[in-house]
DNA sequence: TCATTGTTGATACTTGGTCTCATTTAGAGG
DNA sequence: CCTCTAAATGAGACCAAGTATCAACAATGA
Protein backbone atom coordinates (compact mmCIF):
# COMPACT_ATOMS: atom_id res chain seq x y z
CA UNK A 1 0.00 0.00 0.00
CA UNK A 2 1.77 3.70 -0.69
CA UNK A 3 1.47 6.26 0.86
CA UNK A 4 -1.10 8.13 -0.81
CA UNK A 5 -3.04 5.11 -0.45
CA UNK A 6 -2.82 5.15 3.38
CA UNK A 7 -3.92 8.99 2.94
CA UNK A 8 -7.27 7.94 0.61
CA UNK A 9 -8.53 5.46 3.34
CA UNK A 10 -8.06 7.94 6.35
CA UNK A 11 -10.03 10.37 3.90
CA UNK A 12 -12.91 7.53 3.27
CA UNK A 13 -12.79 6.59 6.97
CA UNK A 14 -13.24 10.21 8.32
CA UNK A 15 -15.88 10.91 5.40
CA UNK A 16 -18.14 7.80 6.33
CA UNK A 17 -17.84 8.55 9.84
CA UNK A 18 -19.19 12.36 8.99
CA UNK A 19 -22.65 10.29 7.46
CA UNK A 20 -22.74 8.25 10.65
CA UNK A 21 -22.57 11.36 13.09
CA UNK A 22 -25.31 12.81 11.18
CA UNK A 23 -27.98 9.96 10.82
CA UNK A 24 -26.91 9.47 6.88
CA UNK A 25 -27.49 6.79 4.88
CA UNK A 26 -24.25 4.60 3.11
CA UNK A 27 -25.44 4.58 -0.68
CA UNK A 28 -23.63 3.66 -3.41
CA UNK A 29 -23.42 7.41 -5.00
CA UNK A 30 -22.50 8.90 -2.22
CA UNK A 31 -19.48 6.01 -1.64
CA UNK A 32 -18.19 6.24 -5.28
CA UNK A 33 -18.15 10.11 -4.87
CA UNK A 34 -16.30 9.74 -1.30
CA UNK A 35 -13.85 7.30 -3.04
CA UNK A 36 -13.24 9.94 -5.89
CA UNK A 37 -12.65 12.94 -2.94
CA UNK A 38 -10.49 10.93 -0.89
CA UNK A 39 -8.08 9.97 -3.94
CA UNK A 40 -7.96 13.36 -5.32
CA UNK A 41 -4.17 14.41 -4.28
CA UNK A 42 -4.56 18.10 -4.57
CA UNK A 43 -7.77 20.69 -4.74
CA UNK A 44 -9.64 20.43 -7.33
CA UNK A 45 -12.23 22.14 -9.22
CA UNK A 46 -16.34 20.80 -8.97
CA UNK A 47 -15.83 20.13 -12.84
CA UNK A 48 -12.96 18.16 -12.08
CA UNK A 49 -15.03 16.10 -9.78
CA UNK A 50 -17.93 15.50 -11.46
CA UNK A 51 -16.10 14.43 -14.95
CA UNK A 52 -13.88 11.94 -12.64
CA UNK A 53 -17.20 10.89 -10.76
CA UNK A 54 -18.53 10.64 -14.14
CA UNK A 55 -16.20 8.19 -15.23
CA UNK A 56 -16.84 5.82 -12.02
CA UNK A 57 -20.38 6.07 -12.78
CA UNK A 58 -21.89 7.79 -15.39
CA UNK A 59 -25.71 7.81 -13.97
CA UNK A 60 -24.07 9.78 -10.94
CA UNK A 61 -26.02 13.10 -10.94
CA UNK A 62 -24.25 16.69 -11.26
CA UNK A 63 -26.90 17.74 -8.16
CA UNK A 64 -25.31 14.41 -6.11
CA UNK A 65 -21.56 15.80 -6.32
CA UNK A 66 -22.53 18.86 -5.51
CA UNK A 67 -24.84 17.90 -2.10
CA UNK A 68 -22.08 15.25 -0.88
CA UNK A 69 -19.53 18.55 -1.11
CA UNK A 70 -21.52 20.20 1.11
CA UNK A 71 -22.39 17.38 3.10
CA UNK A 72 -18.29 17.23 3.73
CA UNK A 73 -17.62 21.20 3.77
CA UNK A 74 -20.98 21.28 6.70
CA UNK A 75 -18.52 18.63 8.52
CA UNK A 76 -15.54 20.66 8.08
CA UNK A 77 -13.74 17.73 6.07
CA UNK A 78 -13.79 20.25 2.62
CA UNK A 79 -13.01 23.50 2.14
CA UNK A 80 -14.24 25.88 -0.59
CA UNK A 81 -11.87 28.42 -1.97
CA UNK A 82 -12.08 31.13 -4.87
CA UNK A 83 -9.04 31.03 -6.80
CA UNK A 84 -8.12 33.57 -9.08
CA UNK A 85 -9.48 30.74 -11.82
CA UNK A 86 -12.51 29.53 -10.10
CA UNK A 87 -13.49 27.77 -7.42
CA UNK A 88 -11.66 25.14 -5.60
CA UNK A 89 -12.34 22.06 -2.79
CA UNK A 90 -9.53 20.92 -0.90
CA UNK A 91 -9.47 17.80 1.22
CA UNK A 92 -9.13 19.12 4.80
CA UNK A 93 -8.60 16.50 7.63
CA UNK A 94 -6.70 18.47 9.95
CA UNK A 95 -9.08 19.32 13.58
CA UNK A 96 -6.92 21.87 15.13
CA UNK A 97 -7.80 25.76 13.91
CA UNK A 98 -5.14 26.24 10.53
CA UNK A 99 -5.51 27.97 7.37
CA UNK A 100 -4.44 26.22 3.74
CA UNK A 101 -1.98 27.53 1.21
CA UNK A 102 -3.26 26.65 -2.28
CA UNK A 103 0.09 26.12 -4.81
CA UNK A 104 -0.61 28.00 -7.75
CA UNK A 105 1.09 25.83 -9.92
CA UNK A 106 0.04 22.90 -8.72
CA UNK A 107 -2.94 22.90 -6.68
CA UNK A 108 -1.43 21.02 -3.71
CA UNK A 109 -2.26 22.26 -0.38
CA UNK A 110 -0.70 22.83 2.91
CA UNK A 111 -1.79 23.72 6.17
CA UNK A 112 -0.45 26.23 8.84
CA UNK A 113 -1.53 28.13 11.79
CA UNK A 114 -0.74 31.67 13.02
CA UNK A 115 0.99 32.59 16.16
CA UNK A 116 -1.45 35.36 17.16
CA UNK A 117 -5.06 33.77 15.54
CA UNK A 118 -6.92 36.22 17.58
CA UNK A 119 -5.15 39.70 15.75
CA UNK A 120 -7.82 39.67 13.29
CA UNK A 121 -10.63 39.58 15.47
CA UNK A 122 -9.08 42.69 18.10
CA UNK A 123 -8.79 44.74 15.17
CA UNK A 124 -11.83 44.14 14.01
CA UNK A 125 -13.44 45.51 17.42
CA UNK A 126 -11.51 48.20 17.46
CA UNK A 127 -13.03 49.41 14.51
CA UNK A 128 -16.57 48.67 16.59
CA UNK A 129 -17.72 45.85 14.73
CA UNK A 130 -18.21 42.10 16.12
CA UNK A 131 -16.25 39.97 14.38
CA UNK A 132 -18.86 36.60 13.02
CA UNK A 133 -16.63 34.58 10.83
CA UNK A 134 -13.59 35.30 8.73
CA UNK A 135 -11.53 33.47 5.72
CA UNK A 136 -8.02 33.10 5.01
CA UNK A 137 -7.37 32.36 1.83
CA UNK A 138 -3.12 32.47 0.52
CA UNK A 139 -2.10 31.05 -2.49
CA UNK A 140 1.82 30.94 -3.41
CA UNK A 141 3.92 28.30 -4.83
CA UNK A 142 4.88 24.47 -2.64
CA UNK A 143 8.22 23.69 -2.39
CA UNK A 144 8.58 21.35 -5.07
CA UNK A 145 7.26 23.59 -7.24
CA UNK A 146 9.91 26.16 -6.58
CA UNK A 147 12.19 23.19 -6.68
CA UNK A 148 11.16 22.87 -10.20
CA UNK A 149 11.41 26.56 -11.01
CA UNK A 150 14.84 26.57 -9.73
CA UNK A 151 16.96 23.78 -11.05
CA UNK A 152 19.15 22.28 -8.89
CA UNK A 153 22.91 23.69 -9.49
CA UNK A 154 21.55 27.07 -9.69
CA UNK A 155 21.59 28.76 -6.49
CA UNK A 156 18.77 30.85 -5.60
CA UNK A 157 19.63 34.26 -5.54
CA UNK A 158 22.63 34.35 -8.32
CA UNK A 159 23.32 38.35 -7.67
CA UNK B 1 -24.52 68.69 -0.18
CA UNK B 2 -24.88 65.61 2.32
CA UNK B 3 -22.09 63.89 3.50
CA UNK B 4 -22.90 61.20 0.92
CA UNK B 5 -22.49 63.26 -2.07
CA UNK B 6 -19.04 64.52 -0.76
CA UNK B 7 -18.28 60.73 -0.75
CA UNK B 8 -19.81 60.65 -4.09
CA UNK B 9 -18.21 63.04 -5.69
CA UNK B 10 -14.61 61.82 -4.52
CA UNK B 11 -15.69 58.29 -5.75
CA UNK B 12 -16.37 59.19 -9.47
CA UNK B 13 -13.34 62.00 -9.25
CA UNK B 14 -11.30 58.77 -8.17
CA UNK B 15 -12.81 56.18 -10.76
CA UNK B 16 -12.85 58.89 -13.37
CA UNK B 17 -9.08 59.38 -13.33
CA UNK B 18 -8.16 55.74 -12.87
CA UNK B 19 -9.55 55.58 -16.63
CA UNK B 20 -7.31 58.58 -17.55
CA UNK B 21 -4.59 57.23 -15.71
CA UNK B 22 -4.81 53.86 -17.65
CA UNK B 23 -5.99 55.68 -21.17
CA UNK B 24 -8.86 54.70 -21.45
CA UNK B 25 -12.19 56.59 -22.96
CA UNK B 26 -14.51 58.75 -21.19
CA UNK B 27 -17.85 56.98 -22.79
CA UNK B 28 -21.37 57.86 -21.32
CA UNK B 29 -21.89 54.21 -20.79
CA UNK B 30 -18.93 54.17 -18.35
CA UNK B 31 -20.58 57.67 -16.58
CA UNK B 32 -23.48 56.25 -15.99
CA UNK B 33 -21.75 53.16 -14.04
CA UNK B 34 -19.23 54.96 -12.40
CA UNK B 35 -22.07 57.13 -11.29
CA UNK B 36 -23.88 54.41 -9.67
CA UNK B 37 -21.41 52.58 -8.24
CA UNK B 38 -20.26 55.78 -6.42
CA UNK B 39 -24.05 56.16 -4.96
CA UNK B 40 -23.79 52.79 -3.69
CA UNK B 41 -23.12 53.34 0.43
CA UNK B 42 -22.43 49.62 0.80
CA UNK B 43 -21.34 46.63 -0.90
CA UNK B 44 -23.36 45.23 -3.74
CA UNK B 45 -23.95 42.33 -5.59
CA UNK B 46 -23.42 42.71 -9.24
CA UNK B 47 -27.34 41.82 -10.25
CA UNK B 48 -28.23 45.18 -8.39
CA UNK B 49 -25.47 46.81 -10.07
CA UNK B 50 -27.15 45.67 -12.94
CA UNK B 51 -30.62 45.98 -11.67
CA UNK B 52 -29.21 49.83 -10.92
CA UNK B 53 -27.57 51.11 -13.96
CA UNK B 54 -30.33 49.55 -16.27
CA UNK B 55 -32.98 51.75 -14.20
CA UNK B 56 -31.01 55.09 -15.65
CA UNK B 57 -30.35 53.41 -18.64
CA UNK B 58 -31.71 50.34 -19.80
CA UNK B 59 -29.73 50.32 -23.39
CA UNK B 60 -26.25 49.84 -21.47
CA UNK B 61 -25.33 46.34 -21.25
CA UNK B 62 -24.62 43.34 -18.69
CA UNK B 63 -21.14 42.56 -20.36
CA UNK B 64 -20.02 46.30 -20.21
CA UNK B 65 -20.84 46.68 -16.48
CA UNK B 66 -18.92 43.63 -15.89
CA UNK B 67 -16.18 44.68 -18.00
CA UNK B 68 -16.07 48.33 -15.69
CA UNK B 69 -16.35 46.53 -12.84
CA UNK B 70 -12.94 44.76 -13.60
CA UNK B 71 -11.36 47.74 -14.26
CA UNK B 72 -12.22 49.21 -11.46
CA UNK B 73 -10.68 46.28 -8.84
CA UNK B 74 -7.65 46.19 -11.53
CA UNK B 75 -7.38 49.96 -10.54
CA UNK B 76 -7.03 48.86 -6.56
CA UNK B 77 -10.96 50.72 -6.41
CA UNK B 78 -13.67 48.08 -5.76
CA UNK B 79 -12.76 44.61 -4.24
CA UNK B 80 -14.65 41.31 -4.65
CA UNK B 81 -15.41 39.37 -1.84
CA UNK B 82 -17.41 35.90 -1.70
CA UNK B 83 -19.94 36.03 0.83
CA UNK B 84 -22.22 33.25 2.00
CA UNK B 85 -24.80 34.75 -0.15
CA UNK B 86 -23.49 35.53 -3.25
CA UNK B 87 -20.68 37.64 -4.62
CA UNK B 88 -20.46 40.99 -3.03
CA UNK B 89 -18.41 44.02 -4.38
CA UNK B 90 -17.22 47.36 -2.04
CA UNK B 91 -15.98 50.51 -3.19
CA UNK B 92 -12.78 51.09 -1.54
CA UNK B 93 -10.80 54.05 -1.36
CA UNK B 94 -7.86 53.58 1.18
CA UNK B 95 -4.48 53.76 -0.40
CA UNK B 96 -2.28 51.79 1.89
CA UNK B 97 -3.16 48.15 2.67
CA UNK B 98 -6.15 47.54 4.79
CA UNK B 99 -8.68 44.72 5.17
CA UNK B 100 -12.20 44.82 5.01
CA UNK B 101 -14.92 44.04 7.52
CA UNK B 102 -18.43 43.42 5.95
CA UNK B 103 -21.59 43.83 8.15
CA UNK B 104 -24.31 40.76 7.64
CA UNK B 105 -26.92 42.67 8.47
CA UNK B 106 -26.58 45.91 5.95
CA UNK B 107 -23.59 45.08 3.85
CA UNK B 108 -22.02 48.44 5.11
CA UNK B 109 -17.81 47.88 5.06
CA UNK B 110 -15.68 49.68 7.09
CA UNK B 111 -11.43 49.08 6.90
CA UNK B 112 -8.99 48.14 9.23
CA UNK B 113 -5.50 47.22 9.05
CA UNK B 114 -3.67 44.46 11.24
CA UNK B 115 -0.71 45.53 13.87
CA UNK B 116 1.49 42.72 12.26
CA UNK B 117 0.70 42.41 8.66
CA UNK B 118 3.55 40.06 7.58
CA UNK B 119 2.59 37.10 10.52
CA UNK B 120 0.82 35.38 7.48
CA UNK B 121 3.85 35.56 5.29
CA UNK B 122 6.39 34.07 7.84
CA UNK B 123 3.47 31.77 8.91
CA UNK B 124 3.54 30.38 5.50
CA UNK B 125 7.13 30.33 5.03
CA UNK B 126 7.06 28.27 8.09
CA UNK B 127 6.08 25.09 6.09
CA UNK B 128 7.82 25.65 2.53
CA UNK B 129 5.51 27.75 0.33
CA UNK B 130 6.59 31.07 -1.17
CA UNK B 131 3.76 33.34 -0.93
CA UNK B 132 2.15 35.12 -3.68
CA UNK B 133 -0.96 36.28 -2.89
CA UNK B 134 -3.75 36.09 0.58
CA UNK B 135 -7.38 37.11 0.84
CA UNK B 136 -8.68 38.11 4.37
CA UNK B 137 -12.43 38.17 4.51
CA UNK B 138 -14.19 39.35 7.22
CA UNK B 139 -17.96 39.16 8.48
CA UNK B 140 -19.04 41.03 11.14
CA UNK B 141 -22.25 42.87 12.18
CA UNK B 142 -21.51 46.90 12.62
CA UNK B 143 -21.59 49.33 15.34
CA UNK B 144 -25.00 50.39 13.80
CA UNK B 145 -26.94 47.30 13.75
CA UNK B 146 -25.16 45.99 16.83
CA UNK B 147 -27.23 49.48 18.30
CA UNK B 148 -29.90 47.80 16.94
CA UNK B 149 -29.81 44.26 17.88
CA UNK B 150 -29.80 45.88 21.59
CA UNK B 151 -31.72 48.76 21.83
CA UNK B 152 -30.73 51.54 24.05
CA UNK B 153 -32.00 50.91 28.05
CA UNK B 154 -31.09 47.14 28.07
CA UNK B 155 -27.57 47.50 28.55
CA UNK B 156 -24.73 45.44 26.94
CA UNK B 157 -24.69 42.13 29.43
CA UNK B 158 -27.51 42.15 31.62
CA UNK B 159 -25.95 38.70 33.62
C1' DT C 1 -40.82 -8.68 4.12
C1' DC C 2 -42.56 -4.26 4.25
C1' DA C 3 -43.10 0.65 5.19
C1' DT C 4 -40.92 4.78 5.96
C1' DT C 5 -38.18 8.27 4.92
C1' DG C 6 -33.89 9.75 3.10
C1' DT C 7 -31.68 9.94 -1.32
C1' DT C 8 -31.33 10.13 -6.12
C1' DG C 9 -31.12 11.82 -11.05
C1' DA C 10 -33.30 14.62 -14.43
C1' DT C 11 -34.29 18.86 -15.55
C1' DA C 12 -35.04 23.61 -15.37
C1' DC C 13 -33.47 27.75 -13.51
C1' DT C 14 -30.41 31.43 -11.39
C1' DT C 15 -26.27 34.04 -10.90
C1' DG C 16 -21.76 35.43 -12.13
C1' DG C 17 -18.93 36.00 -15.71
C1' DT C 18 -16.53 35.59 -20.46
C1' DC C 19 -16.28 35.62 -25.67
C1' DT C 20 -17.38 37.12 -30.14
C1' DC C 21 -18.60 40.16 -33.37
C1' DA C 22 -20.79 43.65 -35.95
C1' DT C 23 -21.88 48.50 -34.96
C1' DT C 24 -20.99 52.79 -32.81
C1' DT C 25 -18.35 56.50 -30.99
C1' DA C 26 -14.52 59.15 -28.54
C1' DG C 27 -11.27 61.96 -29.40
C1' DA C 28 -6.68 62.85 -31.96
C1' DG C 29 -4.97 65.15 -36.23
C1' DG C 30 -5.73 67.74 -39.85
C1' DC D 1 -15.58 71.30 -38.38
C1' DC D 2 -14.45 66.93 -40.65
C1' DT D 3 -12.29 62.46 -40.88
C1' DC D 4 -10.24 58.46 -39.43
C1' DT D 5 -9.12 54.76 -36.38
C1' DA D 6 -8.86 52.32 -32.43
C1' DA D 7 -11.43 51.69 -28.46
C1' DA D 8 -15.77 50.69 -26.56
C1' DT D 9 -20.36 49.07 -26.90
C1' DG D 10 -24.57 45.88 -26.73
C1' DA D 11 -26.56 41.71 -28.23
C1' DG D 12 -26.40 37.28 -27.61
C1' DA D 13 -24.43 32.83 -27.14
C1' DC D 14 -21.96 30.39 -23.99
C1' DC D 15 -19.82 28.39 -19.65
C1' DA D 16 -19.25 27.25 -14.67
C1' DA D 17 -21.20 26.85 -10.21
C1' DG D 18 -24.92 26.13 -7.80
C1' DT D 19 -29.96 25.55 -6.19
C1' DA D 20 -34.99 24.04 -6.47
C1' DT D 21 -38.35 20.70 -7.69
C1' DC D 22 -40.14 16.40 -8.04
C1' DA D 23 -41.22 11.77 -9.23
C1' DA D 24 -38.88 7.40 -8.70
C1' DC D 25 -35.95 4.63 -5.96
C1' DA D 26 -33.56 2.28 -2.18
C1' DA D 27 -31.37 1.91 2.72
C1' DT D 28 -32.53 0.66 6.92
C1' DG D 29 -35.48 -0.29 11.15
C1' DA D 30 -39.46 -2.87 12.44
Amino acid sequence: MTEGQIGESVALRLMERALDAQGLRHTLPRRTILEVVAGMGHSFTPTELTEQVARRDPHIGRASVFRLLQLLRGAGLVERLHSPDGELYTLCLATEHHHHVTCTVCGRTATFSLEDDDAVGRAVERVGYRMDHHVLQVFGVCPACLQRERPPGRPEAPQ
